[in-house]
DNA sequence: TTTGGATGTAACATAACTTATTACAACAAG
DNA sequence: CTTGTTGTAATAAGTTATGTTACATCCAAA
């Protein structure tokens, strides 16, 4: 299993929404989504649930239900859908407090934080360069 | 559990190793670094062990062993450590291959595997830009 | 007002990964 | 030889990711 694919999942229910809603379908339901995902429909729930906490998706519940875009896919780049499903740090600290009494393991912990916060920001800005909009475009 | 700490683990070994070496200690016991980073000594040859694969430290067996730098810390990038310690990509594809039948199933992961491409290129050259002699400056 | 289809979420199952720990064969310096 | 350390296997416990079933809740439309 290892690393996980929460992103890709989210970004390509969200692409395929735009592309559905340009062809004039308003609202899709998580089955329709989950059947060009190929995975079960509560996943797709459970990923959309957090875009639309993030304001990224309006969801309709009762009857004609389903999931429409809260924005244009030009206004919502893969950084935030990102920070909408993506929870862990990029690198964990020691799971144990290191020896305080040895100058490493004193310093050692805002040094890396200082280092990993710079990885993470780089990263951050090269996933905001891109829009579903951009994604979708390249898919056709 | 979640994120891995292979990285933040890995430069501590490194960094205790370079400091220790500076005051005239040449040879590491798993031991010595263990007790630094507050983990199990198995945890530490593992990890020294995909340092040695991948040529930033030496080991010596038999009775005095230990381990020791290959080469200097200012030649040794955490990019250099990343790669030998870290496995997974950053970002998965999908479990199962989408539903081909689909656009957005077609296209999505040559065009995602673009954009992870970048996003990863970024966070290894900021990577690249620190070294262990940075680290080990910035702990004292 | 009723109804039917969809959401939101809990509960559970499975597999993989991370860290920790014990045990021990292989090894080499003295 | 002796002794201390490495390299690695085996095992365990905790966590996460994904998938699946089940069902209460909700609400537009009939």
């Amino acid at each position: 299993m290892a690393a996980n694919s929460r992103l890709t999942i989210a970004v390509h229910a969200l692409t395929w929404i735009a592309l559905a809603q340009r062809r004039g379908q308003e609202w899709l339901t998580s089955e329709q989504v989950a059947a060009s995902v190929n995975t079960n429909a509560v996943i797709i729930r459970r990923s959309l649930g957090d875009l639309r906490r993030a304001g990224l998706v309006e969801v309709r519940h009762g009857a004609g239900a389903g999931w429409s875009m809260a924005r244009t896919p030009e206004d919502i780049t893969l950084l935030q859908v990102y920070d909408a499903v993506e929870r862990e740090p990029l690198f964990a600290m020691h799971h144990t407090e290191p020896n305080l009494e040895c100058p490493i393991g004193r310093g050692i912990r805002p040094v890396l934080g200082v280092v990993y916060e710079r990885a993470d920001q780089s990263l951050r800005r090269e996933l905001g360069r891109a829009s579903i909009a951009d994604v979708l475009r390249d898919c056709l």
